[in-house]
DNA sequence: ATAATGCATAGATGTTTATCTATGTGAGGT
DNA sequence: ACCTCACATAGATAAACATCTATGCATTAT
């Protein structure tokens, strides 16, 4: 996971719409219909906001019957936290900030 | 800080050169004139990049004489990696993923 | 078979963004 | 005073983006 990817991965959580279904994802998969209820847009552009966080990576898609079913695709995401895990703004000062 | 000024954190991240640059500033403060030396981009578009950086809270500008230093703002970063650190993807299936 | 439901895709539109060239500004050096 | 250097700002442009309406496509229920 490179640089590109981790930069694909904060362009998606760039939109606080995508960045709330990521944390409502973070409770456990949901549907569709039920991210749908959560948010104040129709659903072709929470289809679109789905298809964004699937193309990163971020999100892994589960079809059944009628429903999608969304969850956070752990691999990804754990890639994602290691990388800012590992940024740090105190080396240069050794006191605590 | 809530979800709207992480978004705006990650959308700030959401570029590979605005996220390598903060790659560079975790290891510590640099002049703009170092920064610039890493990326095949002209000064201006370096100087938009950093505004960005600056106007979401994540990095700190310092003047001093001719040059500008940029360096993290620890407490937008902690606040940035506390949110992402809650985040999980692991709640709703017991094992280890 | 037909209708309804859940979701994706297509196409349109206005806004934002990344990048450039050209120019302004302020600090230091001669 | 004048020039140079480091950087910011202005303006232009092409690409990307968020959102909508309209429509298509499965799957389930009647």
């Amino acid at each position: 996971m490179n640089v590109i990817d981790i930069a694909l991965i904060c362009k998606a959580l760039g939109d606080s719409n995508r960045l709330q279904i990521v944390q409502m994802l973070s409770d456990g998969e949901k549907c569709a219909c039920k991210l749908l209820e959560a948010f104040e847009i129709t659903q072709p552009t929470l289809s679109h906001h789905m298809k964004v966080l699937c193309g990163c990576g971020l999100v892994n898609a589960r079809r059944d019957g009628k429903w999608s079913h969304y969850s956070l695709n752990c691999e990804a995401f754990y890639a994602f936290k290691e990388f800012i895990g590992k940024l740090s703004c105190c080396k240069h000062n050794g006191e605590g900030c």
